[in-house]
DNA sequence: AATGAATGAGGATTCATTCAT
DNA sequence: CATGAATGAATCCTCATTCAT
């Protein structure tokens, strides 16, 4: 009775993402500090339907990370599988990047919210997306695209300066224009 | 009489330090975090008299702000004053302030701190930075030694950016380089 | 038709007996905090099983009284059935009963989670006990081998009073030798 | 400041003392169940009062057990300085503790509370208990009151298991009779 | 009948802030 | 002025029980 147990998971599915996606908006708007309980309040669940998917408040933060892992992974991918000038691939991939971010204040402080048990959780995509950035960069270095001394770990330390000040800019203590710094580090990363 | 009054005050004031000392400590430690019996068990004081001097633990965080802002201050107005190469003023401003927040892990985490409780008592210092700091763009611009569509603004974003990727590198969830990452954006301000 | 009822109560009365051992098992361990999940797990049934089984904690609860009641209730009929020297009838009694609790956990620490509304649900069996041990008595202070106040409530107390002692051994928390007190004990029920 | 220093500690030391009360009284009525809030409810202060009190449940626990053993050390130290007959102080104590113990439904519920952690904070008082026992049990030896093979351990256990029985009677699932129960065990531990 | 997902009241503990001494 | 005891709302998590599939 495969149609039984795949309306089981259907329901359970639902409600997993419904969470998930409280979630998102949970840390979107209250940083680390979001609480379990107004994540079961946006997801019309009971706490205990939370605490039944992510035992713990850090597994459904490392869910979150997954999903933000998951979503560069692919995107630095299909800059690769396009092909094109691989300048501007990897311009186009951190430009890109960068709006998601933008677009997703949980992501911004979802940083913060990071503990050395909810990365645990990830390691392997973190491989993975340090693998087709990597790839991404090699080939830019390749074309002389940018600097020849560039490194996976100085994209992904850009990202989180750039994450890190849309999330001041969103909690409105103060203005920062984060398109302009982009523009500033991109025209840093040139070669020369 | 006046003496005794004095050592009151002094003795007050030297409170006063102590827990501004001790609050420093236990931001850098535990961030946004860092609660107030904690603060007052390190500057050895009872948790009233924190409160006697700051009626709010956002006060508290306005006063790391406040002297936070000051330091930057000076240390613009002391690169006016020395005058010499506009651009190389500019260039070790940044510089130092980043080996000033390097070794501050209180002012690393502080931004996150932040409240427009907490920032609303800094206004006229924050101006009084923006105007030093200003002073030292135009220079350097009038020098030819930056780019001519930098803005006050710009340094700050950089300089939360800079630190907010100290502070998580001292989570020691990731490992950034933040060295690395003002001289890509340093070269990213230069003309051209 | 009947085959596949048959069959369908087998299973049914299958499941009942895995959550009876299971349940014997978990509050053997865990004693009155043992939870219905874990049950349900050890038993590899849902926990819906479970419930429709037993309506509540407490019914399960019943129904291990219920077992250890029959077997305190066989085994003095038995002693009775095999006749011999009535005090040592009684006297064995007492020592095997000691044994069977001391090797069952669950007995030894079932006496906390009785509650009003296990206990209802065994009240024949209470009095069948009652009978068998009171019989076993009668015939032992006939033969002049136990004092001749003894009543079958202090047998009652007695093991009720051992139980608790091996349950406290086993939790570790402090050493107590029952046979030790056991022994006392049936000096004192002597004549004289 | 003598009195400016009492003051204040007369009132936190009432308020200590009223939360032992409080929580004797909550676990007379529900055993380890007894709830930190109603302790604090029953002691007409804030939960955080109990908690500066009492860092944890267990703690408050640890105090409970020590104020138990403390009166059982003091029992036995007054019957030995009391002097006279050594069988007779030894009976009267046990007789004495035990109604002791029927008096504070809080201390026969207290075993099943305790856990290490509780227990490790009074092993000396522990100790204490013990010397004070096995001093009374051997002058009573030598007196041949009772017999030569008893040991501090079995009066312990002896305690523990009249306890347990009040408990259980207390809690009204069962009627037991402690006092005839005391009166086999006191029987059994005489010489012969 | 069986399953296990969902529920939510309840319980231990924390911490900014107040206030009696 | 200083002290630190007291407060209690807030927060994470548990678990007996219900219910849709």
């Amino acid at each position: 009775m495969p149609v039984a147990v795949r309306s089981i998971r259907a329901d359970a599915r639902r409600n997993r993402e419904r969470i998930v996606e409280a979630a998102r908006a949970a840390f979107a708007e209250h940083g680390p500090e979001a609480q379990i309980d107004d994540i079961a309040r946006r997801a019309e669940v009971g706490v205990g339907t939370v605490y039944r998917h992510f035992p713990t408040k850090d597994a459904l933060i490392g869910e979150l990370i997954r999903l933000k892992l998951t979503a560069i992974r692919d995107r630095a991918r299909r800059k690769l599988a396009e092909g094109g000038d691989p300048g501007e691939a990897f311009r186009s991939f951190l430009r890109e990047q960068a709006d998601a971010i933008a677009k997703d204040a949980a992501q911004q402080r979802m940083i913060w919210a990071e503990t050395e048990e909810a990365m645990a959780q990830v390691v392997p995509l973190h491989h993975e997306v340090g693998e087709a950035v990597g790839e991404l960069i090699a080939r830019a270095k390749e074309a002389g695209a940018v600097r020849p001394d560039l490194e996976v770990d100085d994209v992904r330390t850009l990202m989180c300066g750039l994450g890190a000040i849309m999330a001041v800019d969103a909690r409105s203590v103060m203005r920062f224009d984060w398109r302009r710094q982009l523009g500033f580090m991109m025209d840093g990363l040139r070669p020369r």
